[in-house]
DNA sequence: AACAACATTAGAGTATAGTCTATACTTGTA
DNA sequence: TACAAGTATAGACTATACTCTAATGTTGTT
């Protein structure tokens, strides 16, 4: 598929698949059958790394983080105990996370009681 | 106490801290009884404050919100029924963030299985 | 008095992650 | 064939959140 469809899929504009392009997240190939063109094609993994981008930035991984964990995902120029530690990193920094969120919502239903009973 | 304490108290560059003073998000008091400088002086509160936005930038909040949350925080000038109404909204969006963590989390887990027992 | 350490402001620079524009060529449809 | 729609590349621009520098003045210590 080329650009266009392959930002319908993912609901990620054509500006920000380049810019991941350029970044080295994702590869679209040349056909090179074709002459007259020089358009990138791209396939359902691509749609499906795109997805993992979406997914890993909303829960706070930068782009470089994504870059490490899909090259453990997709890439096998890394040995797979790399891989592992690499996922044992992340799922650490996950664990992290949401050690942080739960003691922040703590925080905030905490206070979030003082406010309601000061109401009284 | 001046910025360099603040500053020391919270292990925040006193860079930062005059950032944060610029954007709004704390507020250092001078002195009228000294004319001789105009140096910032910070009190406890002004501690605390950079501790929840160290502590609520750790888990992705921007700035802006943590604004809004400090506002709700700190603040009289907000309602009851409104800082009630942000305090939620501030919850729920820490039990999304938790929820896509969690899914992340069972995604790198079950990939990291996979990936082990290919070991094999 | 000398001098290090600390304070202020303005403004420049950096990193991340886009977002947009301009230019130019290609493809598909009326 | 005209022309709208799609594609590529380079590079400018934006927003967020710092980070640093320069210029200048103040405070505290020897």
């Amino acid at each position: 598929m080329l650009i266009n469809e392959l930002s319908k899929r993912t609901g990620i504009t054509a500006h920000t698949i380049r810019f991941y392009e350029k970044s080295g997240l994702i590869k679209g190939k040349r056909d090179e059958r074709i002459k007259s063109n020089n358009y990138f094609h791209y396939d359902d993994e691509t749609v499906e790394k795109l997805e993992l981008i979406s997914d890993a930035k909303s829960i706070g991984f930068t782009l470089s983080e994504i870059g490490q964990l899909m090259e453990a995902w997709y890439n096998n120029k890394i040995t797979i105990p790399e891989k592992v530690l690499l996922l044992e990193e992340k799922l650490r920094s996950i664990d992290e996370k949401i050690k942080h969120l739960k003691e922040m919502k703590k925080m905030i239903a905490e206070f979030k009681k003082s406010v309601e009973e000061e109401n009284c």
